[in-house]
DNA sequence: TATTTGTTATAGTTATTATATAACAAACAT
DNA sequence: ATGTTTGTTATATAATAACTATAACAAATA
């Protein structure tokens, strides 16, 4: 899986590495079981330093989408992660409020913002690499 | 409207005041022409710093929700603020895309992500000041 | 004329982000 | 056994962002 890095973003490197990875594992790009490049190799091919990369890798760690071996790098997990409980409800209706409110106030009806994130999730389940590359 | 902050949130103060600035407008707590609290009394009441109120009331100025008046104070703009177009919603699907994908991983399904979202929309549309205070 | 308002300017502090080296400990190959 | 590769931890440093603290300015109003 082919990850990009925008150095002039207003996300932060880190998190930015985690929302890449994560959509990757959405898509099934990175399947359970895969391994990751390593935290070196990986620092090099983004030009980022390795400490970067490894404050996503151990993010994601905590979230239950890699786990890590010594000598042997990190690799995908097995599905799924972590379950929806409330806490983690509670968790991204912090991110979706403010969100949808803003479309809400911009005139977007009910079904069109319902249809946008329809749109989003429509890309998750229907992602091939052949549809990206031609 | 009262506003709250959480000190220890992650999400910056100003960020926060944005918002629940957006949040009050979209769910018709402040309506248009209503007077905003100075920068400086909303700085007293929440404890924060004046420049900070100011730098909320910037951004919200900037998409369009308030106007400011010297010796008068900010003013919440009429509606509607800004239209929906590509950079809306290409902006808006930044912020969108990590938290559904992760939603996505954990096994949410297509119409239960949906009906998460329509509960938020729902939340707006029905809001009154009677339903949250009893 | 004095007051209130947003606004701008300047400075300082704190927290976060990112980098740079170095070293450690487990796993593995030879 | 030895050396290499891996994540991991430990420091230190630089750069940026966030927040605070004072002060002053300019427009609007009483």
């Amino acid at each position: 899986m082919i990850i990009k890095i925008d150095m002039n973003s207003e996300t932060a490197l880190y998190e930015q590495l985690c929302n890449n990875i994560i959509w990757g594992i959405a898509t099934g790009q990175l399947k359970p079981g895969e391994a990751m490049p390593t935290v070196r190799q990986l620092g090099i091919d983004l030009g980022i330093n390795l400490h970067t990369v490894n404050k996503a890798y151990s993010i994601l760690k905590q979230k239950g989408y890699l786990s890590a071996h010594r000598n042997k790098g990190a690799v995908v997990n097995e599905k799924q992660f972590y379950p929806v409980n409330e806490e983690f409800l509670q968790r991204i209706k912090v991110y979706l409020v403010p969100v949808i409110s803003e479309c809400y106030t911009r005139g977007m009806k009910h079904n069109e913002i319902s249809e946008f994130i329809s749109d989003i999730i429509n890309e998750i389940e229907n992602y091939t690499e052949e549809k990206i590359n031609g």
